[in-house]
DNA sequence: GCCCATGCTGCCAAATTCCGGCAGCATCAT
DNA sequence: ATGATGCTGCCGGAATTTGGCAGCATGGGC
């Protein structure tokens, strides 16, 4: 590979990269040595872009280089379009529509050849046990999440029993057959994650919560890691997040 | 000024320009031989740029080499987002990679609300049950498919049986827990899918095969509809395209 | 049909760049 | 302090690049 393709490469490896790299990292990931690695990352700064370096840290490609990426290759149309089809078949209504029209939007701007890969793509997503209807939107949720706004739940437990809390949405996670939403629970002052068939109903409050999305989730991933293991052979994988409300 | 630098440079003139431009000018602009700027160009087209150039007429960059800025929904992006982690967690490792290369471009060209969106989209995807590794190259697969051309196959149905066929692929099916490759076998003269852990060898022929693959997958469609439902409870769901050479 | 501008390719020898390794220094987080 | 990492200078051999030339192809204008 010539110099100036490998250029190019590295450019887009540090855009897939969001969190610093190590200098080490990309000369191996785009094989050749790191000595090789600086000169071209001074390169590229050279020619504008704006990569930041730092001692002990690593490498960050700033976003508003004046050269917009390349086109994508093949095999990301297949990508895009196998997760696109992912979403459409397995999440909701609302979001597995918002999936086919991004994919349009995506097809919009392709040369004519790519957009025949897009179209023609022969890699499908088989068709899967039903998974259990939710009785509210999830759209809902997905807005709360997004804007960071306080949710009033009636929730119904594995054993049935019946709550109703205020939580703090923060992320969904998608199981091959359940959709967990986690939150902070204001009635728990804790982490807790409830399956989205069992929210027998939500309404969104006016009130935002106090603490920044992307911190919270922070937390709740440190808060996770910190978590006692579970009895072995307590519950199937799928199952594993389901919520202890063990008060 | 370096070779590399200068693929840069003769991009942004190209981009600039929008009626064509003699390769003379385009040589003079830069500042090196028309022998050279062949070769410039060349290199440019080599990366995917569909510089079109005409006798007696002179270059033009057609649009679908760099990516134009893109806008979509919050919504559109969740379900992007969503789709390339899934693809992420659950493909090989080669589409996984195209997944988030795909999503970094998208992201590069997204006004800074939007990819802010992006980058802070709280929908995850749960890890699941590990998948079979395979024992091939899945992206050779892909490219076979994406090619049309034949593949050499090595295969172990569930009795452990071993077999070596010539097979048409032409599509993949995603499964929670299993990949099926499905083509058609020139041994048995039918429609066949199989396990893609199960493929010990895969060799991609000179030849391509004969029939459009569009037209393969419709075939197969009309095939699948035809075929005798299975007695029912035979086999998961998951399982339920398993190869049936019951030969 | 002729001619011209232009795209495009092969070849080659000289000039240039590139590459990897080494050694060393700077800087930041822990 | 220590380690991880960024960064620079230097060197010699390897690889690439470059420009010139010669020639062919293609399409439009005359």
């Amino acid at each position: 590979m010539s110099r100036s393709e490998r250029l190019f490469d590295l450019l887009q490896v540090l855009r897939r990269h969001r969190r610093p790299v190590s200098g080490r990292a990309l000369a191996d990931e785009i094989g050749v040595s790191l000595r090789t690695l600086y000169r071209d990352i001074a390169s590229l700064q050279a020619q504008g872009a704006t990569i930041e370096g730092e001692p002990g840290v690593g490498y960050v490609l700033r976003p508003g280089f004046l050269l917009p990426p390349l086109m994508f290759t093949p095999e990301e149309i297949e990508a895009l379009v196998l997760g696109s089809r992912w979403v459409a078949g397995r999440a909701d209504g609302r979001l597995a529509e918002a999936a086919l029209s991004a994919l349009a939007r995506v097809s919009a701007v392709l040369p004519p050849d790519l957009r025949e890969e897009l179209e023609g793509s022969s890699l499908f997503i088989a068709p899967g046990a039903p998974i259990p209807a939710d009785a509210i939107d999830p759209a809902l949720l997905r807005k709360a999440i997004r804007t960071e706004r306080k949710l009033r739940l009636s929730y119904s437990d594995a054993n049935g029993a019946a709550s109703e809390r205020v939580v703090w949405p923060f992320a969904l996670a998608f199981f091959d057959q359940v959709r967990l939403m986690i939150g902070w629970c204001e009635l728990r002052s804790d982490f807790r994650s409830f399956r989205t068939d069992r929210i027998a109903s939500a309404e969104m409050l006016e009130a935002r919560y106090p603490t920044r999305r992307a911190e919270l989730v922070q937390r709740w991933k440190q808060w996770k890691h910190a978590q006692p293991p579970r009895e072995p052979g307590a519950l199937p994988a799928a199952y594993a997040e389901e919520p202890t409300d063990a008060a």
